[in-house]
DNA sequence: GACCATCCTGTGGTCTGACCACACATGTGG
DNA sequence: CCACATGTGTGGTCAGACCACAGGATGGTC
């Protein structure tokens, strides 16, 4: 079966974003529209495992290619993980991997400038606010430990750009994770993660400056660490805000253009 | 040619989540990567036209396929954007669609439950104190015009949830806009627009009591905006952040399971 | 010269049918 | 009872074909 039709969509105009699609005739959409609806439906949970691709095909009346490029779609957005062979790990199976495609996304979406510097410095400023009152109460001794170890890590000698920063990436994740809120900290991370690039050019940039804003950030980190130790959110909360924005000052950001 | 090797990975152990990927193997995302490489680096921006699907696979030595399936991982992610045909529109374009992007995948994960209910409430509410705050200081004409036609309809005497819902969301997302932060509005959006269907399906939960909690969320909004219109972003932040928490407390949400 | 119908070309979208590598289940020989 | 071959079903990959579409090039007509 051959098909490329045009459906009409039956709009409901909100006051907001009139118009809306029109496209939505792609068969491998088609098919997505469909898994994302079980899924949002509520019949396709995690961990269920979707019919065989050719099977899929052939009740949907489609090719294998588009259900497969619909699958691709699920992946990117770490909904669902297909594996080979038999049994077990077989087959396409829903799966939460919220994290990685999140950090993914907004990476991408960092590195094309879809969001202006200083929009994302004060989004991250507002989550790690959060994460690092949160993680200033819920804080374990595990998650101490990992922060630790990122600080005594960034304290090395003869470290280089690359690996402190790293580290200094390493940190903030650390914080998000102890914040108890995963949804938080998945945002905070995506977020931070999306910079760790752009942050290492930065550094490079400064030359043999960079070792004096190391310094800095050593002891912002410090100051921070101790903050959250002490389980005084508020303090912590300030001091992070502070960190963030006086590093976005000093460093000098390529307009990428 | 066909081919299905095994990459062997070399990953240097961050201090958090040691182990990672082992199976990069997959000739789609191999194309995947390089594509988004050349994004991360620059050498790929926003409206730039990638090669034909068929001159890419030739170049990269894969299947039309494989390229296929990379570019609609990509297009998952809002990030590119294919059109048939010849001229403008035509071809596979790098673009940017973040918004859209961000609200699937959230709403997506949020519905799979992979993100805790209380969780969701405690992000949303910081997303949205800090959105409103900023409202109150950016929101222009525009913007109030459009929270006053959302809770103007959501004053229409016999209306319905689903209605009712819609503008509800109309009115978040439009203090969202006025926030002038793109990637905090997005966000916001996004989260919201996740909770649309959970919030829809309580209201129905209700029964008849519904319209109870209805004026109560018509007073909510209707002092939120009295709040923005007025400049008074501390109390505009407050008043949402006690909105959200309340409403939540009250809606009858389905464990889903 | 202005105009319009036609063909050509290149794009993504779709379909088909085939083979590969893999992991497990089952059978079979020792 | 174990060790090995075989069968079966999964996703992964590939090649080649055709479709619908949109614009450009062509060539005719008035």
């Amino acid at each position: 079966m051959q098909m490329t039709e045009r459906v009409a969509p039956a709009v409901e105009d909100a006051p907001e974003a009139p118009w809306h699609p029109v496209t939505r005739s792609r068969s491998h959409e088609l098919v997505l529209d469909q898994i994302e609806e079980q899924i949002l439906a509520g019949t396709l949970r995690v961990g269920d495992r979707l019919p065989g691709e050719r099977d899929l095909a052939g009740h949907l009346q489609v090719s294998r290619s588009a259900v497969r490029e619909a699958i691709r779609g699920l992946e990117a957005q770490g909904v669902v993980r297909s594996g080979v062979g038999s049994g077990k790990d077989a087959g396409t199976i829903v799966s939460a991997m919220p994290s990685e495609a999140l950090t993914r996304l907004l990476r991408l979406h960092v590195a094309l400038s879809n969001f202006p510097l200083p929009d994302v410095v004060d989004a991250r400023v507002m989550l790690e606010r959060s994460s690092a009152a949160l993680a200033a109460d819920h804080a374990g001794e595990d998650d101490l430990d990992a922060m630790r170890a990122a600080l005594d890590g960034m304290d090395s000698a003869g470290i280089g750009a690359e690996r402190f920063n790293d580290l200094d990436t390493a940190f903030h994740v650390a914080i998000a994770e102890a914040s108890g809120n995963r949804l938080v900290a998945d945002m905070t991370i995506a977020l931070r993660d999306s910079m760790r690039r752009p942050i290492l050019h930065a550094l490079e940039a400064l030359g043999p400056d960079w070792e004096g804003v190391a310094d800095q950030l050593r002891k912002d980190h410090r100051a921070i660490f101790a903050a959250i130790e002490s389980g005084d959110g508020a303090l912590a909360a300030d001091r992070v805000d502070q960190h963030i924005r006086s590093a976005h000052a000093v460093l000098p950001f390529a307009t990428h253009g």
